[in-house]
DNA sequence: CAGTGAGCGAGCTTCCGCTTGACTT
């Protein structure tokens, strides 16, 4: 019989450590939170210092039930939850709900599950910060009060089942001022000049006009001069180029990868990531950081090394870029770097390959790569023309591993698309072929995805890696945003030729402004909004979480009572909300 | 007498963050 109860949050977690301990120790999971606020108006007594009443979630019941079982039958237990605000809250939740004796039971952390560093946590256990478990129910209870007071005023100003929330009513505020500023946006068109040359080999050489004419006039005026002009090589300059891999993935980086990579929708990525994470593929998918475990990367080298050679191997530490992360998991990564294939289905494949190429590159050497600079000179013309072109000169960690951009034509794009410069010297007179000035049009901001709005909210800090798809699917399920593809219009566009026959103008078309999977914000999106920035702007506020999460570190500090702040937000908040629930205006 | 309809009251919606698996489509 186990002596030694460890409780994790998920089952999976549980499986694996339990294979790292011995007989003396059984390993459970709690599935997560296991007591909330129940939906009444009871949950909170503000009256009395906002006194919180949990209650054992509904599905929860049954873990309760069986972790109770687990408890009598051994000496000790050990919390294991993550190692972050909302752990902390679930070990203390447990030990209330499964009514721990304190001199049996331990609060033990760790940040990979590694042999390792699951003995060493066992070796160094402490007690439940309630300083951090106060920072938490401040947490719960400010987005309670936020959550369920806005919604109401909506019920009855706007329509019945809306929502408003900290997180959420921001997300929705995104997509309707990107749509307003491309709303407000003026198109202005310029004319860019590019010429193509032969050289004697019959291999092309483009070259292009560094800066650009705002008038069509202008455009024709330098085409003229250019007619019968000598084109030459007057300079030809290389430089030195460092490429440099991209962190491992975190869940939002994934979910941003996978959208341009194979066009997923975030809750896409999430259910096979979640397959993948539950066949002991890879790590933990609900993550801010871009961490390694040492033992992580002596394995990623192994397999660089074996694969590629040890001149490909370079070890990269990563420093997680939001201010907001918590670190209590490694980054997303495969358990196993010597698998390249997850060998299910094809979408999981897909996305356990995308995860083992970053997590592999992301130890790789930098590709270093040539640049070279050719300047072309025009005989009737001072102005010049520039050609560029990339040769790479060692691949580095682009062997495995090229990360896509945002770009607004079609999805990923991976290609590196610059190629090289086809030889050529200094002097050397260029066969001319032809001049295009063609007129081209400046773009507005681009429409979020699903992705890249995951990305700003994370960037501001709003949100959490378990709650980022939950958070799309929300707004778009109030149809406060949706989720649309276009197609594009015809637009005409002026093009200026000077070829032998001389100079040309024609009128042509091209398709401007589709959209594939982008977010539009509808009738309702924009007056839940409107409403919210005109009543409540503080708590739309894009700065609103980042100010209450400092005061909740303040909390964790010690340096704050969690009552004393919640009664600072709330009472100005409730006045507010009595008032406008009062107003008969619409 | 039977069926209809106006009017009334009760109960519900909703937050964010931590986890799966049980549900439909």
């Amino acid at each position: 019989m186990p002596k030694n109860l460890v409780i994790v949050e998920s089952p999976a977690k549980a499986g694996t450590i339990e294979g790292f301990l011995g007989k003396d120790f059984t390993v459970a999971s709690s599935y997560g939170h296991v007591r909330d606020l129940p939906k009444g108006d009871n949950a909170i007594d503000i009256e009395n210092g906002f006194t919180p009443h949990y209650e054992v979630s509904k599905d929860k019941k049954e873990v309760i039930r069986n972790l109770k079982k687990l408890v009598k039958s051994v000496d000790t237990v050990y919390l294991a939850s993550d190692d972050d605000r909302e752990g902390e809250a679930i070990a203390w939740h447990l030990s209330e709900a499964l009514k721990l004796d304190k001199a049996s039971t331990k609060r033990i952390v760790f940040r990979e599950i590694t042999k390792n560093a699951v003995l060493k946590a066992l070796e160094s256990p402490r007690e439940i910060d309630m300083e951090l478990v106060n920072a938490q129910q401040a947490r719960r209870i400010l987005d309670r009060l936020v959550g369920f007071e806005l919604s109401p005023i909506l019920w009855r100003k706007v329509k019945t089942g809306l929502s408003a929330g900290r997180v959420q009513s921001v997300a929705v505020r995104l997509v309707v001022e990107r749509e307003r500023e491309i709303d407000r946006f003026k198109v202005n068109s310029s004319f860019k000049v590019v010429a193509a040359f032969t050289l004697e080999t019959g291999e092309q050489l483009k070259g292009e006009l560094p800066k650009k004419f705002d008038t069509i006039e202008e455009a024709q005026a330098f085409l003229e001069k250019c007619q019968g002009a000598d084109f030459s090589i007057s300079n030809l300059e290389s430089r030195p180029v460092k490429k440099s891999p991209t962190a491992p993935f975190t869940t939002s980086t994934l979910q941003q990868e996978a959208s341009r990579k194979f066009g997923y929708s975030v809750a896409q990525t999430m259910r096979l990531a979640q397959q993948l994470y539950e066949k002991g593929l890879i790590t933990y998918m609900r993550t801010d950081s871009t961490i390694l475990s040492g033992e992580a990367i002596s394995r990623a080298t192994n397999e660089i090394t074996s694969a590629y050679g040890e001149q490909f191997v370079k070890v990269r530490q990563y420093k997680t870029k939001s201010a907001s992360a918590q670190e209590a998991h490694e980054a997303i990564r495969p358990t196993n770097f010597a698998s390249r294939s997850a060998g299910v289905d094809g979408q999981s494949t897909l996305l356990y390959e995308l995860i083992w190429k970053r997590a592999i590159a992301s130890q790789m050497a930098d590709a270093e790569l040539e640049k070279t600079t050719a300047t072309i000179s025009i005989s009737t013309a001072d102005d010049h023309l520039i050609s560029t072109g990339e040769v790479i000169k060692f691949e580095g960690f682009l062997k495995v591993y090229i990360e896509s951009t945002d770009e607004e034509n079609g999805n990923g794009n991976d290609s590196l698309s610059k190629d090289m410069l086809p030889p050529i010297t200094i002097g050397q007179v260029l066969n001319f072929i032809e001049m295009t000035a063609r007129e081209t049009f400046s773009r507005h901001a681009a429409r979020f995805t699903e992705a890249s709005l995951v990305k700003k909210l994370e960037e501001m800090g709003i949100g959490r890696p378990s709650t980022y798809a939950p958070t799309i699917s929300t707004i778009l399920k109030r149809n406060y945003v949706v989720k649309e593809s276009r197609d594009g219009k015809p637009r005409a566009f002026n093009l200026i030729t000077l070829n032998r026959e001389g100079i040309n103008a024609t009128l042509e078309s091209e398709n401007a402004g589709a959209e594939k999977n982008k977010l539009f914000p509808t009738d309702i999106g924009i007056i839940v909004n409107d409403f919210l920035v005109e009543h409540f702007p503080n708590i739309v506020d894009y700065s609103f979480t980042a100010n209450v999460e400092e005061e909740f570190d303040k909390i964790a500090n010690g340096k704050y009572d969690w009552a004393k702040m919640i009664e600072e937000f709330y009472l100005p908040f409730h006045e507010k909300v009595e008032k406008t629930a009062d107003d008969e205006r619409p």
